[in-house]
DNA sequence: TCTCACCCTCAGACTTTTCTCAGTTTTTCC
DNA sequence: GGAAAAACTGAGAAAAGTCTGAGGGTGAGA
């Protein structure tokens, strides 16, 4: 689960987003001052940061920028939370300053919203396939295999990139040669065994029994779900809200 | 100057958003329809798009989604303009949805920080682009290697300048044609082939096993992600969030 | 205006890799 | 045990990539 450490000096208004935004299925940090808030971020690492502009102790742009300046930290969206519209270009102006700001009140929907903004770019970006030690990266189309890279085929790769997409699926070789080699094929369906088969010897460990690509007798092939990481999982969930 | 497109079919707001933007020191190009949108950016290659959701002939999110699909495009950030806060779910939810969302009415200031929010973090990234002892400065269209000038043509360049600025990104003959040569082209695919095997001579030490620029058999080229330096992985890393 | 140099584009030869099928062996299920 | 489905093999056909040279166009300078 992603985790958001929130600087908010209110106690009440703490209290009530750490709640709504755990009940999001968010894990949540809390603290009430400035002090010490990059520390923290250090020791948490979180995901994602929220932070309340004005402080009591300490002004929320220093706190952004101590952030930013931790190599380790630089890279994790923050978002600002200010009671006042007429502060946004005091954030918004600084070189390092916020990935997304929001005026209060706001709607705790509003504020999901956002969050998931910040999560989602992350997501597009890298447009990988993962499962167990494979992945498959469909924009630079390379394969990798516990780290080291695969030298597959055109077909072979899109074959692959088709069943990885929608893991635990059974496709007949009928759809398969639909949806790989295109509806104006002229090709047997003899030629998804000979493919399935070559994608067996490059990625299976013991191809004789496989455990990524399976067999449905009868009905076809489909990428083994089980084997989707984590994180997978968390995405696939994500995208069905 | 950053060069935005903007959807809206309200030809008072499209005026209004408009002037206000160029005073802001942006280049707008509107657009009152969603049908043309996506070529409408291929042509123009905005820095940023604005986009109504609700368009009389099209949903914004399709041609959002429309957008995604382009290699060459899927960069691009966009901002959607809302009428209720209601639909800010379904912005949110899809995987290849906004980057950002205002809900109207909006105060322009308001539009103009989300913009300018954008914009950051791209900034330092376009002057020159490096590649191991590879440099291509786009001002002055120079290109050097081992420090030492070289000298391509416009084509040459155009076409260097693409690949390296997403290095990783496999794209086809179609996509560079596309890209270098513009969408009124009339030239054969192998025309690409040939200007490939130009580069290769003038950047490769061996032109008979490249480096730089990979041929992805039945896919298409790419430059070599690995040779960036690392200081532009941390930068692409960065602008990723 | 003419000439020359340079650039763009294409056709086609050549090379390498991939695709596909036919046929054989193995496995699975009734 | 037998039939059907899947797994596997090798080889010819097809496709994709590389590379060359020549024709045509354009712009700069004589």
């Amino acid at each position: 689960m992603k985790k958001i450490v929130l600087i908010e000096d209110d106690a009440d208004l703490l209290a009530l987003l750490k709640y709504n935004l755990e009940k999001e299925g968010f894990t949540l940090v809390g603290a009430q001052t400035g002090r010490g808030a990059v520390e923290l971020c250090r020791r948490e690492r979180p995901d994602l940061i929220l932070l309340d502009v004005m402080l009591p102790d300490s002004d929320g742009l220093d706190i952004c920028k101590g952030i930013r300046v931790h190599p380790e930290l630089a890279h994790i969206p923050v978002i600002f939370l200010t009671a006042r519209a007429s502060e946004t270009d005091r954030i918004v102006g600084l070189e390092l300053g916020a990935n997304d700001y929001i005026v209060k009140p706001f709607f705790i929907r509003e504020l999901v919203a956002r969050i998931k903004i910040q999560f989602r770019g992350q997501t597009t970006a890298s447009r990988v396939l993962k499962a167990a030690t494979l992945e498959l990266d469909r924009t630079s189309c390379r394969v990798r295999l516990n780290g080291s890279a695969l030298s597959l085929t055109a077909t072979e790769f899109r074959l692959l990139e088709f069943l990885m997409s929608r893991p635990g699926v059974v496709f007949s070789r009928e759809q398969l040669l639909d949806a790989v080699w295109g509806h104006d094929r002229a090709v047997t369906d003899r030629t998804v065994d000979v493919y399935i088969l070559r994608l067996r010897q490059k990625i299976e460990s013991d191809p004789a029994s496989p455990i990524m690509i399976r067999s449905v007798r009868g009905f076809g092939y489909s990428f083994n779900e089980a084997l989707q990481t984590s994180e997978e999982v968390d995405r696939s969930a994500f995208a069905a809200q």
